[in-house]
DNA sequence: GTAGGGTTAG
């Protein structure tokens, strides 16, 4: 009788999941053993990769079950090596290969292929070297699994020469390491070889083409890994779980809802499974296209949810300026049994600090350590210096960078720098920025801040110095530009765009709302020195910030009962932020704005942040 | 009846 069959008729073995307790499994195991069945060679392999890998807790048990198997086969030992190397205790893989070898079995390509995964997660080159020499010796050198899984492990060593010594050294590439090569190229920044490799293959199947489509998404080239994957249906090539996860990165960078929302609706039509990680990425993409309400519908439709989907949760609440949400949600998760981790904690305290939760933050920051065991890194202390600085306690936001055990970085400066910034402060704003800039002497921002402090402090002389410090460096700032997608076609208009093809309605259009605005009391912000707008630009009526062009176009293009939805590439500023209030009640219009840094939401005049910066 | 490709974060 095959050993499927078997299983067959022991529906208990098939039943193993993440929710079966150690009792039960015991309970299953005495079963087994019972009925002789454990000592089915096929079996017992059979189980313990069952019980691992459904559940990485099930480990050391699995790992005692097959010790006390008499005669494990080799299917069940590199079943073993295969669950710890995508465990957090690689190193125990090595236990099951000597084992291989003390029963005088001889190891497979299944062995190596696993076992160099073991090693790509250890990250240690001597051992890695030598399981390469040792698969060599056995003469698996040539299998494609095993060259994959040398790819990726030089890959994650961080090494593109030796992969490529690997890939250049095999004769017949097959599609298997041809995929890890391409996948590794555009990891490690080599997205044009990726996609050279990618042209050439011969054949390419569906993992091929995720691999190049998840380069894209990962490499920044979000539209790229969009139209790919166009491309990849017009080829009729089958699609995915995973294929669907790299095009979702790619509406969330771009922060495209309606292409979000079509990628949400092709898994539904295509009976795709919600697996954890799909579902994590569609929760990302509408918390951050800005559609939290339906980020959270999915949220809570999800069978199950892990640190990540949590994560991802908690993170758009608190990018969506829903402080008090966030941390609900950390003691729902907690309630449910998953532990928190370093990015967790990010999310929360970035939580506290939308909604100036200062003593919160203050505690939930101790219990990383007191309760959890996590260290905390710079993020983290960037968002206590966030935190402090932005509820205007500088004092104690700047004692908190000087306590700091470690170096601060560039991060830590410039969250005080900012908060300098909101609350005016050109002292601490200028110790900052000058320690920012000794860390990162070309940050724009820096500059960028520093310069409408002492605007903002009417110290021309502070205003004129930055811009020769700047000069003489050869800083240039970035210019801004704003998104704005309509009819799933996506608008871009940098500061005093007039490329756009509706120019000039555009341009009838923002004196129309300068008209009602000012008619509503309306001030621009008519500070000389404001940084971002260049003197000889002044005249033009559209040497407007890019978000203020981008809501003319939206009003233009899009029905009243949709919000204008825009993604700007820098953070937007006080006077485009009334701007936008004021729009949003004079037109009756919600308008949301993601910035690099939080999004507002905008309606009936008010905005979500409720002016909290 | 084991192998490749995917998610979170200044």
């Amino acid at each position: 009788m095959s050993s499927l069959k078997i299983i067959a008729k022991h529906p208990s073995i098939c039943q193993i999941d993440s929710s079966t307790t150690l009792r039960e499994l015991r309970q299953i195991h005495a079963h087994l053993l019972l009925n002789g069945l454990l000592t089915d060679p096929h079996l017992s392999g059979q189980f313990v990769a069952a019980i691992a890998l459904r559940n990485p807790d099930n480990l050391d048990y699995s790992g005692r079950v097959l010790d006390r198997c008499e005669h494990p086969t080799l299917f069940g030992l590199n079943s073993m090596i295969r669950v710890h190397s995508k465990s957090p205790t690689p190193q125990k893989s090595f236990h099951f290969y000597d084992r291989i070898l003390r029963r005088g079995l001889s190891p497979d390509n299944y062995t190596f292929s696993f076992l160099v995964r073991a090693c790509a997660q250890l990250l240690a080159r001597g051992v890695g070297e030598s399981v390469h020499g040792a698969l060599v010796r056995h003469g698996f050198e040539s299998d494609p699994h095993v060259q994959s899984g040398l790819i990726n492990m030089y890959a994650e060593m961080g090494s593109l020469e030796s992969c490529r010594r690997v890939f250049g050294g095999i004769l017949d590439h097959d599609v298997v390491c041809q995929t890890a090569m391409l996948s590794t190229s555009a990891k490690l920044g080599d997205v044009a070889f990726a996609k050279k490799l990618f042209d050439e293959m011969p054949e390419r199947d569906t993992v091929a083409w995720n691999a190049m489509i998840a380069g894209y998404a990962q490499c920044g080239e979000p539209r790229q890994a969009l139209n790919l994957f166009h491309e990849m249906q017009l080829e009729g090539v089958k699609v995915n779980e995973p294929s669907m996860v790299p095009v979702l990165s790619a509406c969330t960078q771009l922060g495209v809802l309606d292409q979000g929302r079509w990628a949400h609706a092709y898994i539904e039509k295509n009976r795709l499974r919600m697996t954890l990680t799909l579902g994590t990425a569609l929760i990302d993409m509408y918390a951050k296209c800005g559609d939290m309400d339906k980020a959270m519908e999915v949220f809570w439709g999800m069978k199950e949810r892990n640190v990540y989907t949590w994560s991802s949760a908690m993170n758009g609440l608190a990018m969506n300026g829903a402080g008090k949400e966030c941390l609900e949600l950390l003691s729902l998760m907690k309630k449910d049994g998953v532990l928190p981790n370093k990015v967790t904690f990010v999310s929360v305290l970035r939580g506290c600090s939308v909604v100036g939760l200062v003593e919160e933050g203050c505690k939930h920051f101790a219990s990383m350590t007191e309760l959890y065991g996590i260290q905390p890194e710079l993020e983290h202390y960037g968002c206590m210096v966030d935190l402090y600085g932005r509820a205007g306690r500088l004092n104690e936001a700047l004692k908190f960078i000087n306590d700091m055990p470690v170096e601060p970085h560039a991060g830590a400066w410039g969250a005080l720098l900012n908060a300098s910034k909101i609350h005016k402060n050109m002292e601490i704003g200028e110790l900052a920025s000058r320690k920012m800039l000794e860390l990162e002497a070309k940050s724009h921002g820096a500059y960028v801040l520093l310069s409408n402090i002492y605007a903002e402090n009417k110290s021309w002389e502070g205003v004129s110095h930055v811009r020769q410090v700047m000069k003489s460096r050869g800083v240039k700032k970035l210019p801004g530009c704003s998104v704005v997608e309509v009819d799933g076609e996506v608008h871009e208009f940098f500061v005093g765009d007039n490329s756009h093809q509706m120019y000039n309605e555009i341009k009838v259009m923002l004196g129309e709302i300068f008209r009602r605005l000012r008619l509503s009391g309306y001030m621009a912000d008519t500070n000389p020195v404001l940084f971002d707008i260049e003197e000889e630009e002044k005249e033009n009526a559209l040497s407007l910030h890019s978000e203020k062009i981008a809501t003319a176009f939206g009003l233009i293009r899009l029905k009243k009962d949709i919000p204008i939805r825009i993604v700007k590439n820098l953070r937007i500023c006080w006077d485009c932020h009334d701007f936008m209030k004021m729009v949003s009640r004079t037109f009756d219009r919600e308008i949301v704005v993601r910035d690099n840094n939080r999004f507002h939401h905008f309606r009936g005049g008010g905005c979500s942040c409720r002016d909290y910066w």
